[in-house]
This record gives structure tokens, C-alpha cells and sequence, in this order.
DNA sequence: TTCAGTGCAAAGACTTTGCACTCAG
DNA sequence: CTGAGTGCAAAGTCTTTGCACTGAA
């Protein structure tokens, strides 16, 4: 993983500074979608002097090299995935949480995304390229919590 | 539509004050989605007093009754719709309109909907309250612009 | 060696808070 | 009348900008 961000930064033509890697590996090992300061946060241990504008702008950076996403949630602020194929998130109201929610048991996931990317081409002309689905409501383990049977 | 929003206002509790009056109708009668800058801006000829202020109070206690749904399109601020039916967005790259996307066309669309809540729910056991779908791409206008045929 | 990248401080954009005044009910 | 709501100013939060220093290539 090391190599690979350090290899894809020089391939594109940045340079594979420990801080750019640092924040890379800490998106990549996570599935908690943080926030810019969260990773900052977390980083702060191995790298004190690292600043929390220099995780603003390598977060910039791997957005536009599409190393990584950005989440909007509506939170304030925004959070970011280094997963970077298209999947849901789902907002938990009770613990703030953000989740990945795969939809590996829906069989033509696929299908339904390219039949309504095709329906608003065709009904009202515009070109899809992306989109963001956000659920919100509430976790598997708030729902626990709240009625522990 | 007047008459609507100060009855329901007052069933809520709330005062009918021409500023509420005023910022309601301005958001139900546009499908802009602006932000509160904008109806700020739209209404300072019929309210010079209006502060930026209470539009953004105002919203909030819109949005908390339900009368108003905040959009948030990862532009850096919150866009507001008086069109709190479930519906889609889709977000202008090149103009940064953002468009109502209406499925009138796709029969089973509640039926997709229901099954993909099903599917989160008893896969991951979450409960979905509510969800936004924001596509994102370019406009019928703006392809038109570019590839004026 | 050289300039892309970092870190600090300051500024910026959007939104919220505090408080005295006002007007809806 | 009376307190919910307004408007002003100030503060807060997240993010970006400017610039001199540093270290990756």
C-alpha cells in the first residue's frame, strides 16, 4: 500500500512526501469516512509538526487525482473515503456514524443505476457522471441500544 | 398559499410573521433551490430591514417543522427547497444549477425505493428514515452550449 | 540544487450566538 | 401587554490563501 500511493503520486507528478503518504494510509486503513481534522487528529502522534492545512490541502490533492472521495452529509463539514468505487452511505441521526452499505446481495444494483442514468438522459437530457446516495436514519447498533430486547 | 403557510405556522406555535410569510413564499415559488444568501438578496426590495439573520433563523425553524428541506450539494453552502417530497437532485457542473429530477417515467420507482430500504434493513439491520440522491453532470442547456449542433 | 510541498498565521465563507428592541397575538 | 421574533454585531466553525522555509527528486 506504501508503495503503491508513493507510485501513483510520482506517476501523476507529485511528490510522495511522508505527510501525503501518512494521510493516504490513514484514509485507506479506516472505514470511518473522517473529517479533515479527524485525520489530522490521528496523525498527530507520529507527525507533531504536521499542520491541519497541510491535511486540507493533500485531501484536495487526492481528490483530484481520485485517490479519494469526498462525503457530503450535511454535517458541516465535509468527510472523506478512500474508497473510491461507487457505494451507498448511510448517516446514522443517533451516533453520527457514517457506514458503507454495499449492496452486494442486490443482483442488478448495477441495472437499476444504469436504467435511471439512462431515464434522465433520455426524459430530460442531462448527462450523469456521478452521484451521491446518502441514507440517514438509524444504525444497526442504535436501534440495539434503544430496545435491548 | 398566503393563507397556508400563516395557518400552519400558528398551529405550530409560531408567529406569522411577514418575514416568515415572505421567505416561505419565496422558496415555494422557485425551483432554484437558492441558499439563504439568495432569498436574502431576493427579498432586500420588499424587506429592506431583513437581516441575513432571520433568513437563516427562519430556515431552520422551516426545516425543523418539516415545511422545508436543506439540500446539501458539497458547494460550501446549504440550498433550501419548499419541495419536501421525495425527489432527486441533479447538480450543473458547468452552470451550478441544481435541477428537480422527477421519476414520473419509471413505473416501479417507489417499488426500487422500498426494496433497497428492504435490502438495508434486513441485511444490516439500519433503519432508513430518509435519503438524498444527488446526481451530478451537466445540464441539457449546457450541452447544448457546447455542442451547438 | 531547485522548486513542490509544508507549516504558520491570517483571511475568507458560511452559519450561529447574544442581546436589546419590536410587533404579532 | 408580553414574550416570540427581529436585526445588529460579534463570534464560531470549517476551509482557503499567502508566504517564507524545507526537503524530495
Amino acid at each position: 500500500m506504501y508503495v503503491a500511493i508513493t507510485r501513483t503520486l510520482r506517476e501523476a507528478g507529485f511528490r510522495a512526501t511522508p505527510q501525503r503518504i501518512a494521510i493516504y494510509l490513514t484514509l485507506a486503513n479506516t472505514r470511518a469516512h473522517p473529517c479533515a481534522e479527524i485525520v489530522y487528529q490521528k496523525l498527530h502522534d507520529e507527525f507533531p509538526s504536521l499542520s491541519l492545512n497541510t491535511v486540507y490541502k493533500t485531501l484536495q490533492t487526492f481528490e483530484e487525482l481520485g485517490l479519494v472521495r469526498r462525503l457530503d452529509t450535511g454535517e458541516g463539514m465535509c468527510r472523506y473515503d478512500a474508497n473510491t468505487a461507487p457505494h451507498t452511505h448511510f448517516l446514522c441521526k443517533a451516533c453520527g456514524r457514517v457506514l458503507d452499505i454495499e449492496y452486494e446481495g442486490v443482483q442488478n444494483m448495477g441495472a437499476i443505476r444504469d436504467y435511471l442514468v439512462g431515464y434522465v438522459r433520455d426524459s430530460a437530457g442531462h448527462m450523469v457522471c456521478d452521484y451521491s446516495l446518502i441514507l440517514q436514519g438509524y444504525c444497526n447498533e442504535c436501534i440495539k441500544e434503544r430496545d435491548p430486547r
